[in-house]
Order: structure tokens, then C-alpha cells, then sequence
DNA sequence: CGCAGAATTGATACATCTCAAGCTGGGTGG
DNA sequence: CCACCCAGCTTGAGATGTATCAATTCTGCG
């Protein structure tokens, strides 16, 4: 529940990393310094899980690093991961007592805690931070709807085309890179994760990245590293509108 | 663009059907009244198209009556629904300028547009509607979070199940009816509207609504009416927790 | 009455799942 | 230092659920 003293993360809201794209990022200096009064830090190992859907949970937060996973799990074992959390995404719902879904670090994970009550009233006083959380989550909403059109009616191909572009599309997002030509990142995620986020079994997502692999859209320095020669031509394969994406 | 004069719609919100679960909400009074100066109404028939996706769409709305659905469609015709418009939702974007999907009226509808630019303003100015806007959008996000693991995980007798479910559940939102025992309502939407929503084809939908008729979990009076003897037993067939849906 | 859209039903094809057997690479302990 | 181990991954063969293509049959309505 304390920040691990071995953390390298900032305390001062000024240095941090994710400060003008996270819920924060509207804040004026006086806000942030009342949210800097109600924050912590915690840390996560890859696999911990962060909360079990159901469980109480009093506080909100955003992913500072590393990636985390929102999932659903039928009586059954059948799960379906419903969001992928990355830098900067918001966790929790204000007003909501208990977690509606299970969040996972699937690598190492820092997240900005904040108690949900005073986080509450903080809200309620400062429209900056509704205004900013009402501006993600509506970005959010229209993220899930994208993916609902892949879940429901995208080929297992066009599935995995899809989770690779929108993973090289998030990094270049970080690292300021021109969507074109030559890209490479690293794949944060197991077969099995990617097969929850695109419901489908790991054996066919194995399968789906060896054939992208043997036609040479995508090549593979390790488990990890994917190499995607000419993005235009994953694109093609991704069944979306070639000049798509411009929407504000 | 002009409200039809034989539009039984109330013109003062306080009389209005929605007014206490649409985007105005909490509005006081006068908030109300500067938003009665900005609304005018517009009818569509079944089938009528509101909006095509990537369109300047210089307004926002509420639906007041009817049916509409959110649908988004790939270059070679397969299409998704990712929204079903009922009565208090809220349809576009506040800050963007064009549509990000396509809206269809599949009942007769009535809906309460609001001039965007003022409606903006408004929002900037008075919290409630802003408020209230990201209350209902993070409903919809975990609607959406639901209809994911729907899409993705589930087989084709379940998605059917918890469409039905689904729809009785906010038919009885509005009559207040309890969700136990006998149930029936109206199915607004086609077998293909069906499909659209739930990642199948026609005539999958046909089969199993079908066996689930033939089973007895359903009984079909005309084409549209459905009745459901024993509720319990259509949400076994949901493949959900039987104690499901109390997150709050 | 008869038409057109909507729905049902049938036969077959095929994409993905399921079950099962190996493979690979990195870490560990004898 | 090497054998072992194990999680993650790949590949194969067969089963299966849903899509596809193609007739019919309903149903409401002019």
C-alpha cells in the first residue's frame, strides 16, 4: 500500500511522465497540489493482479508505466479482455464502491493512486478533472466500439492485423514516429493475452502470426520484438478503410 | 429540420418523458431554460437514416421516443452495430465536428437536438450537463465492456439469450415491472438489426431463436411480441452469473 | 388478392476450436 | 558446465459451430 522507497518515480506531479495526457492534465497548479495530497504510488510484478472484479475498491488511478489489463470471466473460465490499460489511462469509476472487472499488470506496473472519496470531492469541486476524465472516457467509448466491429465481424487475421497496428499506432503515439514505412516495438502482450483481446483460442492467434510472419508482412526478432517492414500492408490486411482513422 | 406541427412532443422540458434521465438530469431551472433555447425536435421514419458516419453533424441529442441504433460498416458491406439508441440516450460527441458512425431510426423516433456550439457552451459554463453527460457515458462504456465479452466469448443461443434479456431488462426499467416469473415485451428490432448487433448472420439468429422457442424458454405471439414464462430460465441460457449484474 | 419484405428451413462449406504432441529458450540446481 | 525443467509457443489432425447459398413460407398491407 506505500510506495516502495526503491521506486524511481516522481513524488512532484511537475516531473511526471504522464502529467499532460493523464487525468490530471488539465489541472492548474493549485488543483494538482490538492491532488498531490490524496496520491500514493503502487507497484505491481507482471501477472499480480491489481483487483478482482467484485472486490471493493477505494481508490481511482492512472497507469504511469507499463501495461495492464481489464478482463471479464464467465462461470466457465471463458474470459474476454475489455480493455487495454497503457500510460496515462484511468482506472476505477468515481462513484462506483466495488470493481466491475479484473485488472491484471501484465508487465512491471506503476499506477498514481488516489483515495476515492477525497478524489470524489475533488471532482465535485474542480471541473477540470470531471472535464478531463468526461474527454477519456469518451475516448475510451469510442475505442471499444472500434473493437466491438473486430470482436463481432473481423476474420482472425484481420483480428490479429488489427491488435498489431493499434499497438504500433499507441507507441509511435509515445515515441513521435511517422506512421509510414519501416516500424518496430515490442509486443507487450502473451499469445494467450492477445487471444482474450481478440476472442479467439491462442492456437489460432499462433497460427494467424506465423502466416502473417511466412508472408512477410510482419517479421520476428525474438518472441517479443515485431518488425513490420511497410505498415501500409498491415493496414491492408486489417479490413479497415484504407484512409481510415481520421476522425477527431 | 423543422419539428412536424403533429409532433405530440412536449415543448417545455418539465413536461418532457425523458427529463429526469437524459443528459439534463440535474439542471436547475434556469439551466433548463438555456437549454430550451438551444433544443428544437426532429422526427425520423423507421429506417430513416439520422446520420452517415465521417458527416458534419452540427448537433447533439437526446432520443425521446423510439428506437435507433449506433452502427459502424466495413468497405465490403459486413457491418456491427456498437449502440442501441432507447429512449434518454444521448447520440454525438461534444467537441467533434463529424460523426464517427452511422445512426439509423429502426422505430419511428423523436429526438431533442441541441445546436453543438451552444450546447459546448453551456457545458463549459454549467457542471450538471457535464456531470451528467460523463455519468451516462461511463454507463455506456461498461454496456459496451458487457457486449464485448458478448461478442467475443459467447456462442450464438447465448448472445441470443442475453439480447432478449438484455432488452427485457430496459423494457422494464421504464414500466417498473420486477424481473422474476412471467415477462413479455415488444422486440423493436429485425433479425438482421439482430445480427448487426450480436456478430452473426440472419439466419443464425432465425435457428436459435427458434430452438429456444421450440424449447419452450420463449414464446413468440405475431412476429414481435416475445414472452418469456420464466425469466430465471432465459438467464440460465445467458451463459452470465446467476447472481449477475449487481455491480453498481 | 397478390405482392414485397421478413423470416424460416435445408444442405453444404469452411473458419475456428479442441485436443494432442512437440519445440524453444532462458533459468536453475546438481 | 551441463542436464533438466517449465512456461510459452508452434504445429498437426480432426471435430464443430456458424456462415453461405438457395429455396420456401410467412405476414402485413395496398
Amino acid at each position: 500500500m506505500v510506495p516502495a522507497a526503491s521506486n524511481p518515480v516522481a513524488k512532484d506531479c511537475a516531473d511526471c511522465p504522464i502529467r499532460h495526457r493523464a487525468v490530471c492534465a488539465r489541472c492548474e497548479p493549485d488543483e494538482l497540489h490538492r491532488l498531490e495530497e490524496i496520491k500514493y504510488y503502487r507497484s505491481f510484478e507482471p501477472g499480480q493482479t491489481v483487483i478482482w472484479s467484485g472486490d471493493r475498491m477505494d481508490f481511482v488511478a492512472s497507469v504511469v508505466s507499463g501495461v495492464a489489463t481489464l478482463s471479464q470471466t464467465m462461470e466457465d473460465g471463458r474470459t474476454q479482455m475489455v480493455g487495454l490499460l497503457l500510460p496515462s489511462d484511468f482506472v476505477g469509476r468515481p462513484g462506483r464502491e466495488r470493481a466491475a472487472f479484473d485488472v491484471k499488470a501484465v508487465t512491471p506496473v506503476v499506477m498514481c493512486c488516489f483515495r476515492r472519496r477525497p478524489f470524489e470531492e475533488l471532482m465535485a469541486s474542480t471541473p477540470h478533472i470531471g472535464q478531463r476524465l468526461l474527454e477519456m472516457t469518451l475516448d475510451e467509448l469510442d475505442a471499444a466500439r472500434e473493437w466491438m466491429l473486430l470482436l463481432g465481424r473481423k476474420t482472425a487475421r484481420e483480428k490479429i492485423a488489427s491488435l498489431l497496428s493499434i499497438i504500433a499506432r499507441r507507441e509511435a503515439q509515445v515515441s513521435a514516429g511517422p506512421m509510414r514505412g519501416r516500424f518496430e516495438f515490442d509486443l507487450p502482450l502473451t499469445r494467450e493475452a492477445m487471444a482474450d483481446y481478440l476472442g479467439l483460442t491462442l492456437e489460432t492467434v499462433s497460427r494467424q502470426v506465423s502466416a502473417l510472419k511466412s508472408e512477410g508482412v510482419i517479421q520476428l526478432e525474438g518472441k517479443r520484438r515485431v518488425v513490420v517492414p511497410d505498415f501500409a500492408r498491415l493496414l491492408d490486411e486489417t479490413g479497415d478503410d484504407s484512409d481510415g482513422g481520421f476522425l477527431v
